[in-house]
DNA sequence: AAAGGTAGCAACCGCGAGCTC
DNA sequence: GGAGCTCGCGGTTGCTACCTT
């Protein structure tokens, strides 16, 4: 049996809406609301619309406090900061920006954010990512000689990542803690230099710490030597409060989410399981992956923090973000207390629906853009 | 000036989740 | 329990304005 219809689509106008039909979508809400039903709404209007459509009118132009365009670079981080940690979930993303909609800041990433992330990996990554890895010349060779191979090295991390998340919003795409002891190279992947607290891999394992703030720091040096592959316990901190998030957003109460997530010690229950495996899964998979592709990865993500400082005529439009902390600084959300009273994921409403002490911040540490 | 290409954005579409009966 | 329905989301499409040749 096929889906029915939202309306009757042989009855109803498509196309750009007209000012006559914004005024009375828009005076007729204000004056009784939706009554809880967008289907219904057009014939009480007298709109020949699909309800749909009324919904995605009111929500995406005719509501207050809509902003459109004119994206600050703070929005931009925090859109930037927000896709690479949690990927594609703008309604999620717009709940952290008052007054954005969920296709403003998608359409904003699709046709600006995208393409200024990949110009500023045009114009420098290769010249810094061989002064900056110190990698074994048969593989940075290849790299310069082929700028194809670089241009398209993002989008295809974007493939990865959506395609892992397809197969777990959890797997490793979506946990930056787990990259250094998966890079196939290994610690040859930072400077030989990269020393404590300015090594990005430390930041990384800074982002392993639990919710109780326990460290469960990885030593430095079981970096180079770690097999590829997961170490779970540390790899379950990090997806506890994954999982904590997403039971969040899924509408679990807190006490219900947090349950045996204190003192980092993680219930091995199904679904913590079934996560694990995913993230085994997604490492299997992710050998297949080229080197190139994540030295581009950790040139693009922690240029910044690996300790390569670029020369003046190297810093580009994208420079143009903040510093880790004023960055951090300049986000409210990231100080509030999280409400799990207000996480919908509906961006009607501006209510953050993150975690500040819990999941992001661990990777935005890394995500200095 | 005109044609073709590109960017930006509004709107549409189909699907999954959740609710009701 | 499951069928039917609505809602909300993310991906995609199509229109328009602007740019380039």
């Amino acid at each position: 049996m096929g889906r029915a219809p939202c309306c009757d689509k042989a009855n109803v106008k498509k196309g750009p809406w007209s000012p006559e039909e914004d005024a009375m979508l828009k005076a007729y809400i204000e004056k009784y609301g939706t009554g809880g039903n967008w289907i219904a709404l057009p014939q009480k209007i007298g709109l020949k619309r699909c309800g749909k459509s009324c919904r995605l009118r009111w929500l995406n132009y005719l509501r207050p406090n809509i902003k459109h365009g004119g994206f600050s670079e703070e929005e931009d981080n925090i859109i930037c900061s927000l896709y690479i940690s949690i990927g594609s979930r703008w309604s999620i993303i717009a709940a952290q920006l008052p007054g954005r909609t969920d296709n403003d800041i998608k359409n904003y990433w699709n046709t600006r954010l995208k393409k200024k992330l990949l110009g500023r990996r045009k114009e420098t990554q290769t010249r810094r990512l061989s002064s900056a890895l110190n990698l074994d010349p048969k593989v940075t060779n290849g790299m310069e000689d082929n700028p194809a191979l670089s241009n398209s090295a993002l989008e295809r991390l974007q493939l990865h990542m959506q395609l892992q998340s397809l197969q777990s919003p959890f797997s490793f795409y979506n946990n930056a803690a787990l990259w250094p002891k998966l890079h196939p190279f290994g610690g040859r992947i930072f400077p030989n230099n990269h020393v404590a607290n300015d090594d990005p891999t430390s930041l990384m394992q800074e982002g392993a710490t639990t919710q109780a703030g326990t460290s469960q720091k990885v030593a430095l040096d079981e970096l180079p030597t770690a097999p590829i592959g997961v170490q779970q316990d540390n790899l379950a901190s990090s997806l506890s409060k994954q999982a904590k998030l997403e039971n969040s957003l899924n509408g679990f109460s807190s006490s219900e989410s947090s349950i045996a997530f204190s003192n980092g010690s993680v219930p091995i229950d199904t679904t913590i399981m079934s996560q694990l495996n995913s993230v085994d899964k997604s490492n299997r998979n992710l050998q297949s992956v080229s080197a190139g592709l994540y030295a581009e990865l950790n040139e693009l993500l922690y240029g910044k923090n690996c300790g390569y400082v670029p020369n003046e005529d190297q810093i580009t439009e994208f420079d143009g973000f903040k510093e880790t902390e004023a960055v951090k600084d300049s986000m409210p959300w990231w100080a509030n207390d999280f409400d799990t009273k207000s996480s919908s994921s509906n961006s009607w409403d501006s209510a953050s629906v993150l975690q500040p002490d819990g999941l992001f911040p661990d990777y935005v540490l890394g995500y200095d853009l």
